[in-house]
DNA sequence: CGTTATGTACACCAATCTGTGTATGTAACG
DNA sequence: CGTTACATACACAGATTGGTGTACATAACG
């Protein structure tokens, strides 16, 4: 036991096989859904043995537990690190998905696995809460008045859009960015959105 | 071969097993989603034998399908008979949810489904393009330049709030409200919404 | 080198799921 | 009454699922 039979191992041991494994799970978790992606198919995909899988994760609620948490890290950082634009720009850049995103894999998630104690569910709502933090922190770069309300209010239409784009199988984001800008530009003051003329 | 084996069949034939059936469904697709119930634990709850249920309906898929169509001939009804209200309070009518709701029973669908092509996602589409629209009839009612477009902004805060309640666990109608709010002020010119005051 | 962690191949189990076959009731209707 | 459509009880098929047991290979490290 020497404590390092898990997490990161920054290539250490093994031969890749956990990564394997979780690369396998981001695809077919998000292609096919957790419950019609089975064991087999995944261990197939990956190019692992399922007794290997087995050895690396306890079972498959650990699994999909340990995919979710990956996203945690870089939260959106295609949107939050570029400093080329105005934190108003900022922020209706969050809602130029690049169509290839399929649905928010808690959203999905949580729809099935459909238990609000799962320590997957744990690790949705610790992310769509710093999604939030993260949109409210450009809002207050930008100025608004109540940047923590702005910042909800504009996670919660990236998760509409997300989930009518899968239930109406065409974009919404769109009518996201136009309620966005109405948003922001009504609970930022007018001396602060000069910035960007 | 009468051809009244199916639909409604207003009380004329039968014991009721199909209506038990689809009660079943709605209790249970709701409160465990459709994948978690099997047909064995449905026919029980609907005290209804499984040969009978395979009698009704030729397989889980098309039970599923009739049980989304159950909620089109009602599009919110409770929210938009409402005669004592305004317009612009009907509108607003439609965030305040009991709370009961668990989740639109289609953005679950869409997800457990996972298959656009499924007869049951063309449901889905239906009934959210009926809310939308009419969302939109009660915002040209209550005097907005653009009525479908602040319809279907109206329908994503709502999938929005349904989604994220879901995933936080934590009920996010009032948020939409107060989105919803700033965007009915922002579309309907001063003079129409002057009617409430 | 030898040891140990890592991974493999493959058969297998128990549970569960959708769906059927068969033989038998029973309520409703003419 | 008798006919017929509706419903039942119950066993069972066939497939898939998550998960194991066992014996063996190999890469990494001291």
């Amino acid at each position: 036991m020497t404590e390092l039979e898990k997490g990161p191992l920054g290539r250490r041991r093994g031969r890749g096989a956990r990564e394997r494994i979780l690369g396998a799970s981001q695809q077919l978790f998000r292609d096919q859904g957790i419950n019609r992606t089975g064991m087999d198919e995944l261990c197939a995909v990956a190019q692992v043995s399922k007794r290997t899988a087995y050895q690396h994760f306890a079972g498959k609620d650990e699994l999909v537990t340990e995919y979710l948490r990956r996203f945690d890290p870089d939260v959106m950082p295609e949107v939050f690190d570029r400093a080329d634009l105005t934190p108003r720009e900022r922020l209706l850049a969050a809602f130029e998905m690049p169509a290839s995103t399929p649905l928010c894999p808690y959203i999905a998630a949580a729809v099935e696995l459909h238990d609000p104690q799962h320590p997957a569910s744990r690790y949705a709502r610790e992310y769509k809460t710093a999604i939030a933090a993260r949109l409210a922190e450009a809002a207050r770069e930008a100025g608004a008045t109540d940047p923590e309300q702005l910042g909800e209010q504009l996670a919660l239409l990236i998760d509409g859009a997300a989930a009518r784009t899968r239930v109406l199988d065409s974009d919404s984001f769109p009518t996201a960015a136009a309620i966005a800008a109405v948003l922001i530009d009504s609970a930022i003051p007018a001396s602060s959105s000069a910035a960007q003329r």
